[in-house]
DNA sequence: AGGGGCTGTGAATCTGATT
DNA sequence: GAATCAGATTCACAGCCCC
């Protein structure tokens, strides 16, 4: 009892007479902290989350990484145009009254996060727009210390079928400290090194969890939200150390003690339901820890730079109201085109993408308008792709 | 006085006998319109934005862009009077006030923009993680309905210098409309064609703005976050229809107003440093306006006029006693049935319109016949939907 | 063996006009 | 105001099967 572990002998062990100091400066900015072995490493507390926090000691764990019900509010069925039914989150677990009520639930968890968070451990909350503005603003009155957010780009999010909004394609997460002044980890050269020795970026690209990584029962999926290992292991590569403890109080299938596992974190997870929390120990148990080589071939790959044609007139590339020429060929009469501000073409009755207007002229069934159509850049007929390689060079990363 | 002005007659002219009982709906459920020549169009109000938006009368504008201040202690009016700086100690209590402050401030500007826009139109808002959480709880709590959150994903951020924090690449907007049961305007087909023919996403990729777009006055920059061009061009052409009206509390130097001009919209602003309106009044002077065939886009065919089944027979297109084969795929079978004189279709035991029957037939909740359907037509099977679009052709104004 | 085509599916606040 | 009906609407993968 009353053993001091500091976070920083986890990363090297420090000269003997170091230590002295450090346990001393330690003593005046945060209590002892408690040791591993009272906590519930490697177990998921059962029942709600608030109530098991509380049987986790003061200032004990090194991060928490949430995944909250968002709240989605959704309305009737939703059917894919093919007519097929689209599964969505119906569960009793994402229900509440009001704004008020969520809010109520969000305070109620962060105060118990931020009790068991040891002083210069970090939070990490993911959500969508329907909660995470209330999530990260009641956690900036808390006194959390927002570090940055990270937007999770998906590869391959669910399209908006109806047309009515924006294809929501992304989801938020909000990385804070427990204040201003405290020293929380960041992994600088970590995630350099995995981003191709350029600094890792507030946006994350990355595909959702599907194929083989989602836990399925009988055919369907056990968890309605199962989010990607990939992810997890970011967050915790970035902003832990081997050998700290991470919670999860919204634990679900687990996909946080199975990366912590594989990267040689310790975890704690909270979870009300059975089912989650057996299919989440079975998954944990095959789960196998990784070893340095293995890590190093985790490198998610870089998303290819496509330039839609719009964004061309969005940045003044190309200007509406430009006349495009049609590139000629054997007996093909030179067609022209003007551009409108959406980047649609329009030329005698036919109106259409940069490609089927293409198409459409020449009668075949497909063609690639960057090559077909010219425009003149510089008192000189060039082929679209050419402004498309300028726009790139003055655009690299 | 008392025009009503409705946004559907920007898309299309209905026939004359709509038009009463559209204005007579129109009556009840919300407030006569004002005119636009009683509007500040093309103006910059001088002042607090607060100040002057009281000058704008209620439910006039069409769409809100605001770039408010982001950082809690730039503000003239969020700033403490004295300046002084606070020890670690009293931190906790400083920022609660400071946020309670800005928190005030966003209440009060959103209270005169929510006052001012019609209630079909919407509001956009941008920010960074310092403010835009606290910003997006209180929109809600007040009743706008938030549509999505788009991520401005910058393709050259300033990179994080000290490598403490990943880089911070990105800037979030908001966009909503006046609550759950609004009928905003979203232009789908042109942000689809704007995307080479996919569905525009919530992430954005657009450069920040630099270059001969920055405005500058004796080699420094005029403002000192003055946005792409861009962004406004997008979030204009995908939620504003020609020719409505755009207010900006937060003018500075005048980006919303330049693209306004350019699209075909109005434009309003509020902005009370004098340097900056006198730079951007001189810029949107300059600024081009595109002419007609440039600003229009694709139009999406919930804005095509409608075509009933039954006068493609009445003019012939379609002959009674035709036998139109159902689509198949998706392991259906090739149903097919008979056109009858008055549009009807009739299959074994099945009959009704070309929608009703496409659903009976393959057990759906609904089905659109025009694609469902198809029929021979010189030679070649096509979908209902390619006689349609001959039809309309033939029959342009 | 490999490629092409068909099917299934994912945190979704997902229609609008007329009767 | 609820019910009805016309009809508009999807992207990236993974996992099959079949040739």
């Amino acid at each position: 009892m009353g053993t001091v572990l500091l976070k920083e002998r986890t990363r090297s062990t420090p000269a003997p007479r170091k230590i002295a100091s450090r346990i001393r400066k330690d003593l005046v900015l945060k209590p002892v902290e408690t040791p591993k072995a009272d906590l519930p490493l490697g177990r998921i507390l059962d029942g709600d989350c608030i109530e098991a926090m509380r049987s986790i000691p003061t200032a004990s764990v090194d991060m928490v990484f949430a995944d909250p019900p968002y709240n989605l509010q959704l309305g009737g069925d939703l059917a894919r145009p093919d007519g097929s039914h689209v599964d969505a989150v119906t569960n009793d677990w994402d229900k509440f009254d009001s704004f008020g009520a969520y809010d109520r639930f969000t305070r109620a968890w962060l105060a118990e996060a931020r009790r068991v968070l040891k002083p210069n451990g970090s939070l990490w909350v993911i959500g969508s727009y329907h909660n995470i503005f209330r999530v990260g603003a009641i956690l900036q009155d808390m006194g959390f210390w927002i570090l940055n957010d990270i937007v999770w780009r998906k590869s391959n999010p669910m399209p908006n079928f109806k047309g009515t909004r924006f294809t929501n394609a992304h989801e938020t997460l909000i990385w804070c400290s427990m204040g201003e002044e405290a020293k929380y980890t960041f992994n600088y050269r970590a995630m350099k090194t995995l981003n191709d020795e350029l600094q890792m970026r507030s946006d994350w690209v990355l595909p959702i969890c599907n194929g083989a990584e989602r836990l399925k029962k009988g055919g369907s999926k056990v968890h309605p939200t199962q989010k990607p290992e990939s992810l997890l292991y970011r967050v915790m590569l970035a902003t832990t150390n081997k050998g700290d403890v991470v919670l999860d109080p919204f634990f679900g299938t687990g996909t946080t003690g199975a990366v912590a596992k594989r990267l040689g974190r310790e975890w704690i997870g909270c979870e009300r339901e059975q089912n989650y929390r057996d299919a989440a120990m079975e998954r944990i148990e095959m789960a196998l820890p990784l070893d340095e080589s293995a890590i190093s071939t985790m490198k998610s790959k870089r998303a290819a730079p496509k330039v839609p044609f719009g964004t061309l007139i969005e940045t003044g590339w190309v200007k509406p109201g430009t006349v495009l020429t049609g590139k000629k060929g054997r007996n093909r009469p030179a067609f022209t085109a003007v551009v409108r501000a959406d980047g649609s073409l329009v030329s005698d009755k036919i109106e259409g993408s940069i490609h089927s207007c293409g198409a459409q002229l020449q009668g075949a069934p497909s063609c690639n308008g960057w090559t077909f159509w010219n425009i003149e850049h510089e008192g000189q007929m060039k082929p679209l792709d050419a402004i498309r390689q300028l726009y790139l060079l003055a655009n690299e990363d």
